[in-house]
RNA sequence: GGGCCCAUGGUCUAGCGGUUAUGACAACGCCCUUACACGGCGUAGAUCACCGGUUCAAAUCCGGUUGGGCCCA
């Protein structure tokens, strides 16, 4: 093949990859493992960009672990719980869960989301993704929930699982309640409504604002600002409401805004969250206004039955008969709606499964402690979350396509029987307890036709990967996780969640390093959602550029932070794969056999080895902290100039002509090394050099089973030789290009001059000069050349701090002298200061600016050993 | 309203106390060198969002403003 076609190549290394398995996890090995906890991929439709860019960055960590000499645990694996792919089912076939039997939804449901596992499972293969096949889970599976069920059953066992009465969001339209994660806020505008109440007493008007008149029903209390004074008056009378007559107290609350509406709230029983604050401040009955179905219970007198909306209008429109209603005001506000179906929710008192976690905000924050966040400020932002928690996790769910409750109720006392463990997956709405009877008081046993929220099946992935209650030996083995990879938004849900269950289950961490990758924006500057329809498919990407090209793309983002979608990023990535590949075809080209280290090499030789020594080591530090975008500046950097437009033409001659093992050397580690980082971003084309290049001379079967290249010894004196005949042969080379010569075009004769010439630059004029095509090449210590200083360039970094306020005039000095002024500077200057002071300078503080000509011939460059190249042509 | 993060040439981005402020993509000019024209050399293009402050020195630190993002109220 003459040139790289990742068309052909990627698909053809896919299926070898899989043919060979070569990413699969070892149980038995004695290498160090490195496991990952996966993000299981929600199973409701198939990935976008952003879904792309982070698997591909958690690929990044395995494949360079597996490099790095590591037992890597990577999973495949899909969330198929729960209620998006509900919702997705519902829309598809046009019904509602509750229209067909339960199980023929689950049925739907799970078929569903299995043709989109499918799909997901070719799309990671066409990115390159290394995940396990062998140890695959998806958390629909009974195997998977069971452990689901026996975690519950432990904590319950233990005490932290509770029925709570309590008020929880919930949507009328799902029928369910929603944790605090799952509610959106929304930005809509309503109506204030003034409303007139009256002073039982006097009967004086008493103006109140409100957004929700239909709860008028449930006003339990009025409240004012303390320090109001204009409402002061109003302080522990009584107040009649409207419409119902009730009578309430005035309080005086902090929480009131005077400047918001009449600066007089009413508190109903539960209208929004403040009126919960309210309510357990001071101890109010937790009445019920609206009902599950969202309609207005009977304490609405003439409107039960109603709708909450409808009741809404039709109260304003009695206010409004009876001269109650003075004005309405339209009004911004935020309101909660269900993430799933946008109705807004409301506050109910429904019973619902709890799990304590208020209570267990410190150990769960010391344990945040234990682990190592990447960025290190993700890790303020769990704590913040953990610290604003006011209640404990809702873990019911009122659905159908998730992981039953496992437990059956007394009809007559309420107490819980829970299955035996052994007995787990069960489905209490169709199994049948271990006991016919109450064994406390002989009623009959209802089983629980709630669900799991879905985070009660996510959060126990560390353990359902190392193997908890099915292995013992392999659980020790592996748990703790190594890490944690997902996105910053889950960091309240999954990230907190998995910590808190972990710790109740078995008061140990469960990784020992959680990194947080960003969003991919949309073109439009805002996050990819589906509802938002700015979702970027990847696969017309792919298709166009190919997986190692979106590959590159994702690894020039950095950490943590959130990147727009850069197409431009995808062209770069194909052209450095053509430029490796090509470079890598050169050194195959150069070498016959492996080489083995020649006793003598060249100073250029020794440079190229000495530089690949340094960055091999800063590509470990950059990658040990996930910081993938730093790596792959550096490596590309390197590769295309350092190596390919230095090194490789510098050396080009020797290869071509002779037979140095010394170039070659050099060429073959420095090569195979490079290849052997870059398989990390770029796994099809890093692959097909090495089958090409090496592999007749290598024992690895793949690049991506072989070992993350050693650092050669770091050689001082021959980076600082090698550096100087870089410069001067890239000087010339830009030299012939800005006369318009072809960088092959003959020069008749070069020099080279300076004082240092002699150690910078012997043992390397031969590859000087049949790199620029000289017939002769020259070395001088000694020539006079025309210098000519032209300016002085102050130290910054060395004045300023000796100096501090003087160092403003000294630079100004510095920068005034021209020409003559500053003819001998060598020994240092003395500066004549405004306030009659003279301060001499030393040499350390600046820098003299020369221009330099000659006789002699053309000359071009001054290196930074002071050397000065002449050309002619 | 709160916590965290971001604002740098046309576009995207690096840098996070002394740099002629990085690089890519796009543009323009020149050059087909036996790995690569998906290449090489060069040119142009940035008052580093705005306003204050700290400092001898600020894109970089602090405060505020504006605009954006994530999470929440």
């Amino acid at each position: 093949m003459a040139q790289y076609d990742w068309r052909e190549c990627e698909p053809k290394w896919q299926s070898k990859w899989k043919e060979w398995e070569i990413y699969r996890f070892d149980p038995a090995s004695k290498k160090e493992v490195f496991s990952i906890d996966n993000p299981p991929r929600y199973a409701s439709g198939a990935i976008h960009l952003g879904h792309a860019y982070g698997y591909t960055v958690i690929d990044f960590a395995a494949r360079y672990k597996r490099l790095k000499g590591y037992n890597v645990f990577f999973p495949l694996c899909f969330d198929v719980n729960g209620t998006p792919v509900e919702v997705r089912v519902e829309k598809v076939k046009g019904i509602k869960a509750s229209d067909v039997p339960r199980q023929e939804f689950v049925k739907m449901c799970s078929e569903f989301a299995e043709k989109y596992i499918a799909e997901m499972i070719n799309q990671f293969e066409i990115m390159g993704e290394s995940m396990d096949p062998s140890l695959y889970y998806q958390t629909d599976a009974e195997y998977y929930r069971r452990l689901t069920q026996i975690s519950f059953i432990r904590m319950f066992k233990k005490g932290l699982v509770y029925k709570g009465h309590f008020p929880v969001n919930w949507c009328t339209r799902c029928g369910t309640a929603l944790a605090d994660a799952e509610v959106d806020y929304e930005h809509r505008s309503t109506k204030l409504n003034f409303v007139k109440f009256h002073e039982a007493e006097s009967g004086r008007e008493v103006m109140i604002a409100t957004t929700r008149p239909e709860l008028l029903c449930t006003c339990l209390l009025v409240a004012v600002h303390p320090d109001d004074k204009s409402k002061a008056h109003l302080l522990g009378k009584e107040l009649v409401t409207p419409v119902y007559d009730r009578h309430v107290k005035v309080i005086a609350d902090p929480k009131v805004d005077p400047e918001f509406g009449t600066g007089t709230v009413m508190i109903c029983s539960i209208g929004d969250k403040d009126d919960l604050e309210w309510i357990m401040k001071y101890n109010l009955l937790l009445e019920k206004g609206i009902d599950e179905d969202g309609r207005m219970t009977s304490l609405a007198g003439k409107y039960e039955g109603m709708p909450v909306a409808d009741a809404r209008v039709a109260i304003i429109e009695e206010l409004r008969s009876q001269a109650l209603l003075s004005k309405q005001e339209p009004l911004d506000q935020n309101v909660g709606m269900c993430w799933r179906c946008g109705t807004p929710i409301e506050f109910l008192k429904v019973p619902q499964w709890f799990i304590k976690t208020v209570q267990y905000k410190d150990q769960v924050l010391k344990m945040v402690d234990e682990v190592v966040w990447k960025p290190d400020f993700m890790k303020i932002r769990i704590k913040d979350w953990i610290n604003s928690l006011a209640w404990d996790w809702v873990v019911s769910r009122q659905r159908y396509f998730a992981t039953a409750i496992p437990l059956w109720e007394c009809d007559k006392c309420g107490e819980v029987v829970l299955p035996e463990e052994d007995h787990c997956y069960v489905d209490p709405t169709v199994d049948r307890p271990c006991v016919d009877k109450c064994p406390k008081c002989g009623g009959g046993l209802v089983g629980s036709k709630d669900v799991f929220d879905t985070w009660m099946d996510s959060s126990i992935s560390p353990l359902y990967n190392t193997f908890w209650e099915r292995d013992a030996k392999m659980f020790e083995k592996l748990y703790p996780m190594t890490l944690r990879a997902q996105s910053h938004d889950i960091i309240r849900t999954w990230a907190y969640y998995t910590i808190l269950r972990e710790m109740h289950l078995l008061n140990k961490k469960p990784w020992n390093e959680v990194m947080i990758h960003g969003f991919i924006m949309a073109p439009d500057g805002r996050p990819m959602h589906t509802s938002s329809g700015n979702i970027i498919d990847p696969m017309p990407l792919l298709a166009k550029y190919g997986g190692d090209a979106m590959r590159y793309y994702a690894s020039t983002c950095s950490l943590g932070m959130d990147h727009s979608f850069k197409e431009q990023e995808l062209v770069r990535g194909n052209r450095l794969s053509v430029k490796t590949w090509n470079i890598m075809r050169l050194v195959g080209a150069a070498c016959k056999g492996r080489p083995t280290k020649p006793e003598k090499a060249h100073p250029i030789d020794r440079w190229i080895l000495s530089r690949f020594g340094e960055l091999v080591g800063k590509v470990e530090t950059h990658n040990d902290q996930y910081q993938f975008d730093r790596s792959t500046a550096l490596l590309e950097d390197f590769l295309w100039h350092e190596f390919a437009d230095h090194y490789i033409e510098l050396v080009k001659h020797r290869v071509y002509s002779d037979d140095d093992e010394g170039a070659r050397y050099a060429l073959y580690t420095v090569g195979h090394g490079l290849l052997k980082m870059m398989s990390v971003i770029l796994p099809h084309m890093a692959e097909d050099a090495y089958q090409i290049n090496f592999k007749e001379f290598e024992e690895d079967l793949s690049i991506h089973v072989s070992a993350w290249p050693e650092k050669p010894e770091k050689d001082e004196a021959h980076e600082i030789m090698g550096g100087s005949v870089k410069d001067i042969v890239s000087s010339i080379r830009a030299w012939k290009a800005a006369n318009g010569m072809s960088l092959n075009s003959e020069l008749s004769r070069v020099e080279i001059v300076g004082p240092e010439v002699g150690s910078l630059i012997s043992g390397s004029e031969e590859d000087i000069r049949a790199t620029v095509k000289a017939k002769e090449l020259q070395l001088l210590v000694d020539v006079k050349l025309n210098e000519t200083v032209t300016g002085m360039k102050p130290i910054h970094a060395k004045l300023g701090p000796t100096f501090k306020r003087d160092a403003k005039e000294i630079v100004a000095y510095l920068s005034s002298l021209s020409g003559d002024a500053i003819a001998t500077t060598d020994s240092g200057i003395e500066v004549p200061m405004s306030d009659g002071r003279k301060i001499s300078l030393g040499r350390e503080f600046y820098d003299v600016v020369k221009t330099i000509s000659s006789e002699r011939g053309e000359l071009n460059h001054i290196t930074a050993g002071g050397l000065s190249v002449l050309m002619y042509k």
